[in-house]
Order: structure tokens, then sequence, then C-alpha cells
RNA sequence: GCCGGGUUGGCGGAAUCUGGUUUAACGCGCCCGCCUCGAAAGCGGGUGUCCGCAAGGGCAUCCAGGUUCAAAUCCUGGGCCCGGCGCCA
């Protein structure tokens, strides 16, 4: 969230970048916040007193009791004290809680780059990378090819979970192990800590690091708890110093998160059946990094090119997106796609996502960190995919697939594949 | 899951039974200043957060409530930690 005094000092900033996200509703939410704002802390000012008041009186009262004089007077005094300051936060407390409810919705301040649109048709394309294979026979699609190569169980899965539940075997399942071995050698190789985080986490630590529609729409709860099962590793990663303070040599501190992850995709597009593309389960090796504000948009970069090294790594062809003002969500300042080619629909797909989200995750969840004088700031928080399986795989079994129905496997997972270079249709 | 013990600042640790000059004694750490060629020691100040231009004040003893003029202390519910038992990949 933005800090309520950024807001009280620049609400004409936070309403003009409402307007370039079309939230037109949201923009009498601020100046209604600022007023809720203000009677807030009229209000605290006034119950504060009140309890100075009553503050000076309890020690009043325990001199004369001490000195053992007659205290009922003085009670009687100040008796109707209490209730007094239980109605006025009563309605402090209402006043909060609506402050709350505006600072959990309202955005985060758009980066100066972010191309204004209305939604991912309007996202701009920075840069397209590699060189787009020819294939002279029909391509089969990434869930024929594992079937084919009997390398993974989509109807079984939908037996004993469901649709959008897979089971990978033998060598794609290896391949699949590859991917993420690939994705963590060439992180850790660049500095960053390898975290294998819990796969649950609580309602409190989750609210700071996603917004609250992604409770309905992607996350699963655990029944009974107040527990949910991670949709990334971003999220135990940046929920993980919450209400701490970090010191300044101890950051930049740069995650390589490994984990499943888990999502309900409700309201997204269909539920890929026959493959690993849109799924409720799948394995994603994830960058997240903490660092001083100053520092991270250099490192948005940084996180981007990691992304886009392990993609030329296994020389696939890519575009990078600016995702723009309409479709980029309430978190991030500024956010990059990254959009593998898929030679069979002729199109890209997503296949990455890198965020910036400067301190709004951050002041959610109350991370600061101390600079050398003393002071506290919040940190900044990026967070970028590095391989995600489901979607590397898709893009490797099109990009690679053979006319006899072969599988290539890149050579450079080649080590990880214990020396496979190719699988074939069985 | 059951039984017992515990939870106080950056850390150790008093005060809890018997509510009251204890937001925290005593000790350690950290930062700044003085001293010094430099450092240590010593001395002085600081070391959570919120409201306020300031003066000043509020809040903060795991969390949420309650009782009371007053809660670290009493009551209710919950979390977490330690030990024992049980259950179990």
């Amino acid at each position: 969230m933005l800090g309520i005094k950024f807001i009280r000092e620049n609400p004409d900033l936070v309403k003009k970048d409402l307007k370039k996200r079309h939230e037109k509703e949201m923009i009498a939410w601020v100046d209604d916040l600022l007023k809720k704002d203000e009677e807030y802390r009229k209000s605290l000012q006034e119950s504060q007193n009140l309890r100075a008041n009553r503050n000076k009186a309890t020690l009043e009262i325990n001199e004369m009791k001490k000195q053992g004089k007659n205290i009922s007077a003085k009670i009687k005094e100040i008796k109707e004290l209490p209730s007094k300051i239980k109605n006025i936060e009563e309605k402090q407390k209402e006043l909060k809680e609506k402050i709350n409810y505006y600072l959990m919705r309202i955005p985060n301040i758009l980066h100066e780059s972010v191309p204004f649109g209305k939604d991912d048709s309007d996202n701009l394309v920075v840069r397209e990378v590699g060189k787009k294979k020819k294939f002279d026979f029909k391509l089969k699609s990434h869930g024929e090819m594992i079937e084919d190569l009997n390398g993974g169980d989509f109807n079984r899965a939908v037996k004993t979970a469901g649709a959008g539940f897979y089971y990978l075997k033998g060598k794609i399942a290896l391949l699949d192990l590859a991917l993420q071995r690939y994705a963590i050698d060439l992180l850790v190789k660049r500095g960053y800590t390898l975290v294998e985080p819990p796969f649950l986490m609580n309602r409190k630590a989750y609210e700071g690091v996603t917004s609250l529609a992604d409770f309905e729409n992607v996350m699963y709860k655990i029944d009974g708890e107040e527990l949910y099962l991670i949709a990334t590793s971003e999220h135990p990663m940046g929920a993980m110093f919450m209400n701490e303070v970090l010191k300044e040599s101890e950051i930049p501190i740069k995650f390589c998160g490994v984990s499943a992850c888990f999502r309900k995709e409700i309201g997204s597009h269909g539920i890929d059946t026959r493959g690993t593309f849109r799924v409720h389960q799948f394995s994603k090796i994830e960058q997240f990094i903490f660092c001083r504000p100053e520092q991270s948009w250099k490192f948005h970069e940084e996180i981007q090119k990691n992304a886009e090294d392990l993609y030329k790594g296994l020389k696939i062809p890519y575009r990078v997106v600016n995702v723009c003002t309409g479709d980029i969500g309430i978190i991030a300042a500024k956010k990059y796609d990254l959009e593998a080619w898929s030679p069979r629909e002729k199109k890209y797909f997503e296949v990455g996502s890198n965020s910036n989200c400067t301190a709004y995750q951050a002041t959610r969840l109350n991370i600061k960190y101390e600079k050398k004088n003393g002071e506290r700031e919040f940190i900044h928080t990026l967070n970028n995919t590095a391989i995600a399986t489901s979607r590397a795989l898709r893009a490797v079994l099109e990009n690679y697939q053979n006319k006899d129905g072969s599988l290539t496997i890149p050579k450079i997972l080649v080590p990880y594949m214990n020396g496979i270079t190719k699988i074939e249709k069985e």
C-alpha cells in the first residue's frame, strides 16, 4: 500500500495515476480518504487528551491512597472518563477501518515509463530476441508431445485431482527438473541465495504480499485453518521479513526461490486439460530482491537480464513487453512480461513477469531498513520469474520437436539430463 | 491431539502470587559526542511507534477482547515456544 503520509502530501499525483489506470471511482476515494484521515487524527488527539487526563488522575489516586486519604470523591470526579474514551475510540476504529479499506485497494504509483493503455493489447513490445526456427511439418501441441513421448498422464490426473493437474513421468519429468536446476545454477552463480520456503502461509502475511482479489480468484485455502497454499514463492519470500528492520549492511538481499505453486485460476482463460500451460499446480524458480529505494530500478533490469539469459541459453525466441497502465495490477510500479515464441500458434505467450513493487509491498508488510545515520525507511521489493516449468516446458516442447515426433534436448540442459540429448517416441 | 511449563526492549533478565511513583530494575549490545595520533577504558547523550509547527502527549510486556479510577500483573478466547505422552509419513 501507499503510505498515508504520501497520499496526504501528494493527492494530485495519486489521482493522476488512478486516471492512467482507468480507476475512475477510486479518484473520489482519495478525497474521502483524506477527509477520514483528518477526522481520524482529530479524534485521535481528542482521545489522547482524555487518556492523558485519566493517567494523571490515576497517579493522583495512587498517591492519595498511599497517604491514606479517601479517594472516593476523586474516583467520582473521573468516573465517566473511561466510557468517554471508549466511545471516541469506537468511532476512531470505524474511521481507521475505512482508511485501511482504501489503503489496501489504492494501487501503487506507476513509473513514468509505463505505457498508457487499456488492456494487454496495449502492452509495449520492448524487444524481440532470438531466431525463429522454420518447421516444415505440422507441430504438435506440448500436451500431445508429452503423451506421445510417454512423459506424462493428464487423464489420470483428472481422475485423482481434477482438471488442471498433471503427472509427469520419465524423461519429461527429468526435463522439468533440469529446467529448474538450470535456472537455480545460473542464479546462484550470480549471487542469489537459494530458498525453499513454506508452501502454506497465514492470512496476515498473505495480505501483505498480494491483492485482496487474489484471495477469491487465485489462492487455495486450507479448510478449517487460516492457511493458504502459496501461488508463488514470491509470497513467502516477500513476507519473510515482515515487521522487521533490516540493517543497511545486509541489503540488497537476493533470493532464488524454488517451490510448487498453486492457483485456482478462477476468472482466467480456460484450464489446460491437455498440457501444462494453464494449470492449478506447477513448479517455479523465482527471483526476489529486497533493496534500498535508489537501487530498485537497477535491480529491475538485473532480474530482467537474468530471465532473458535463461531463454537465450535455451535458444528459445522471446520478446519483452512493458505492461501498460490498464493491465499492470495494483502492486507493481512497473512490470515487464517475458513472452516465449510459440511456433505452433505463431505468437508469443507469457512465461514470466517482472515487477518492481517499490515500497508498496514493504509498506503493507512493514519492512524497513536502517540507514547508517539511524533513520528508518521502507525497503523496496522486486520479483521476477526465472523459470516456471509448466510454461518453459511448453516452450521447449514446441521449439525443439522433430518431424519424427522426437524431442531434442536444448544443449544447455543436457548436463542436467544425465547426458540425454534426445527423447525418442516410445 | 492430550498434559505441564513458558512468552517482558536488539539480547539476557527483574517486577506477575498480593493490580498502583516499573516502560520496564540490574547487566550486555549498538549509535553519537567528549577524551585520544588512533583505539580501548572512562564520562555524557541517544537507541520502538503514532498525533502535533511546537510545547506536549498517546500507545507499546505474544495477539484480540473483558473487569477496574488504574492491568506486565486478574478473567475469556486465540497464536507461538519448550518438555512429556500419543499418533504418523
